[in-house]
DNA sequence: ATCGTTGTTGCGACTGAGTTGCAACACGAA
DNA sequence: TTCGTGTTGCAACTCAGTCGCAACAACGAT
């Protein structure tokens, strides 16, 4: 189960109308890549991506944009354990936190939700008296098929 | 729970010879550096203190050596949440596994070790027959004194 | 429908992290 | 001391991400 919770087309412009966001063609294009994507995107593929919606959308569109996004907590960023490159990914963030766990071998990456993940955040936030915004566990190893 | 795992100074290096690995100077000076770190280092930093104990260490020489200590599994890459760019951070990798808090707003970094961070681990390795080589659990959000 | 404010964009130049090819060098086993 | 092989400094490079700026466009007010 790759997602938790299946997406509503056009949810995130509507988060951003909400919010009183100003929306433009560029940030059209680029939301429902994100919104349509199957996998982890990094931010040259979503360029790719976006520009076949509207060949107007610039890189530096796409990096302000996801910075527009985090801001509002509404994708992660993610490494996957570095596999290709230094770059980052983005997903949209949907109901409850998950793990990545990338097969250093293979490269697959296997998503994971656990009641104990949330546990341990609720552990950090009453006996640090810290304020969670964002948690990212990932996971680097060998999945089942490449372990020996 | 907590384990002060005192390091011994020298330890990196003869693990090293250990493994058969070929010591150099610059090796030595970058290693104790990283031994007697009293906070998080990023490879500038890391250069910049190798170099005050041997002159001729290069840049590429510390990614080098980062890249093979790495691979050693004898550190911890780290992101702290990217609150001063884009830069890695390294530690040396003792006893078990820490969880790292950042504040948004003061920067202030927390570690924290739990068992149900030990016990997450576990889950993950059985119930998704994965091998875990690195777990890496950073949380951004407010720490007490920031947190309104 | 038009206007004006203000936020957004494309462009191009830039920064900073990390990598690489290569010739010189030095570790350490024999 | 010798020698093979791994390591180094250097310089040039790649790649991700940022920034200043002038032109532009969203959208509430008129």
């Amino acid at each position: 189960m790759p997602f938790p919770e299946t997406e509503i087309p056009g949810r995130l412009q509507a988060l951003l109308a909400q919010r009183g966001i100003r929306m433009t063609d560029q940030r059209r294009a680029i939301l429902s890549v994100i919104e349509t994507a199957n996998k982890h995107l990094d931010a040259s593929q979503l360029l790719r991506k976006a520009q076949k919606l509207d060949p107007s959308v610039d890189r530096s569109t796409v990096y302000r944009t996801l910075g527009l996004l985090k801001r509002q907590g509404m994708i992660d960023e993610l490494d996957l354990m570095h596999l290709n490159g230094e770059g980052h990914y983005y997903e949209r963030k949907l109901g409850r936190d998950h793990i990545h766990m990338a097969c250093l071998r293979c490269g697959k990456i296997t998503e994971f939700v656990s009641e104990r993940f949330e546990s341990l955040k609720s552990q950090m936030e009453q006996e640090c008296r810290f304020h969670i915004l964002v948690a990212r566990l990932e996971v680097g190893g060998y999945c089942t098929a490449c372990r020996r």
